[in-house]
DNA sequence: TACCTTTCTTAAACCAGCTTAAGTTTTCCC
DNA sequence: GGGAAAACTTAAGCTGGTTTAAGAAAGGTA
C-alpha cells in the first residue's frame, strides 16, 4: 500500500480508503540532493508530501545566509502554506536534502480532494491539529530555552537526523550560528571526556 | 446571530448553518479579569472560542517568570491543543486579560461535533490551516528579526491591542524583558522628537 | 484619602551568542 | 587522483539584551 494511504489509515482509523481514486489527484516526482522543488518569488503551485528522503524550506536572509525554517521527512507535508493557499509567490525556496521522491498536489487538485473525500478533509484537520500544536511547543523552545539546552534537547530526540544534514543547516534551524554549534559540540566532547 | 455561527459561516462560506444545534454542544462563561480558565497542571478538558474580550496562555519559567506564548481576541480559540487532545494535564495557565465571555465545548462534544457535521470538520480544517501559517510566519520573526524590528513589527500592525495589555505580558510574548521593552519605548520616543 | 501592591522606568554591570578572520578538513567533480 | 570549493573549527573582540537594584508611577481596596 502506497505510503501516503497508510498515513491516512494511521491518522484517520478509516477501515476503507478509495486508494486509486485519491492517488489519480497526485503526481510522483523525484528529485537528486540538493534539488529545488519550489524556488522563491516563484509562484507557489504544488504541496509536496515526502515519500522517501528530506526536504528542507529556507530563506535567504539581508545578510545572504540560509535560513532554514523548516524540514520535512517521511511522510511530512511540505509548501509555504501561506502561498499555496493563496496563489500568491513563495517566500521560501524548498530544496531536497537528499535523494528525495515527493507525491505533488497541485491547488486546484487540493481543492477538489477535499471537496470530494470527507475522509480527506478529517485528515488534514488532523494533519494540521498536530502541526500547530507542534509549532506553538516549537515557539516556546525556540524562543524561552538557551540555545545550548535546545541543542541537547533536539540531539536527544532525533540523534539520527543530526548525522543525515550539513551542521550549518541544523545551526540555522535551531537559530543560532555554525560557529557557535562548533563551540558546543566542542564543550560536549568535554563534559563527556570529564565524566 | 451568534459570532460562532458568523464566524463559521465567514470561514467556510456555507450558505446554511444549523446554528441552534452547533451551539447546544458549547456552554458560556464569562471571566472577569485576571480570571483563570485553566490551571498549569490540571486537566485541560476545555477549549474555548472568545466571543467578546481577551485571553491569554501563559506558564511560568524556572525563574518564577510569566511566560505569555499567545493572546486570543474576539474569534480566537484557545486551549493547550496538546493537552486538550490527549486528555493530558494542561502545561499552560490562561487567564483572561479583561472581562471576557467564551464559549466553552468539553473534548467529547468536540469529536461529536466534528463527526456529525462535516461543516464543523471544513470549519477546523481552515482555522488550522491558517493558524498553523500563521505560526510559522512567526517563528520565522521571532527567531530571525531584531527584536527591537519584531517589536516596531508589532506595534505598526496591533497599535489598539497595545494599549489593552500590561507592558510585561507583551514584553514575555516578544521573547524579552520588560526593562529592554522599556529601554526600546524610551528610544522611540526620542527617535520620534528628532524628527 | 491614604496605604499597599503591582507595574514601569532608569542605569550600571555583566554575559550569551555574534562577527570576523584565519586555518583545517571534507566534499565535489573534471 | 588532484585541484577548487565548500564545510567545519578555533579564538579574539564585540554587542544586543539580561540582570540587578532602586526609585517613580499607577491601580486596587478600604
Amino acid at each position: 500500500m502506497h505510503p501516503l494511504i497508510q498515513h491516512i489509515q494511521k491518522i484517520t482509523a478509516a477501515p476503507e480508503i478509495e486508494d486509486d481514486l485519491i492517488l489519480s489527484f497526485f503526481e510522483t516526482k523525484t528529485f537528486r540532493k540538493k534539488g529545488i522543488l519550489q524556488e522563491e518569488g516563484k509562484r507557489c503551485s504544488l504541496y509536496f508530501f515526502v515519500v522517501k528522503g528530506c526536504l528542507r524550506l529556507f530563506f535567504t536572509d539581508h545578510n545572504g545566509t540560509e535560513q532554514t525554517l523548516q524540514f520535512a521527512l517521511e511522510d511530512w507535508w511540505m509548501t509555504d502554506l501561506a502561498a499555496f493557499r493563496s496563489e500568491r509567490p513563495s517566500a521560501y525556496t524548498i530544496q531536497a536534502l537528499e535523494v528525495t521522491e515527493v507525491l505533488a498536489i497541485s491547488s486546484r487538485n487540493y481543492e477538489l480532494l477535499l471537496s470530494k473525500f470527507p475522509v480527506m478533509e478529517k485528515y488534514f484537520r488532523l494533519v494540521y491539529e498536530r502541526a500547530y500544536a507542534a509549532s506553538l511547543l516549537r515557539i516556546q523552545l525556540i524562543s524561552r530555552m538557551p540555545k545550548d539546552e535546545f541543542y541537547d534537547l533536539f540531539q536527544s530526540r532525533y540523534p539520527a537526523f543530526i548525522q543525515r544534514i550539513p551542521q550549518k543547516v541544523l545551526a540555522s534551524f535551531l537559530g543560532f550560528t555554525p560557529e557557535y554549534l562548533s563551540e558546543l559540540r566542542k564543550n560536549k566532547v568535554k563534559g563527556k571526556e570529564n565524566q
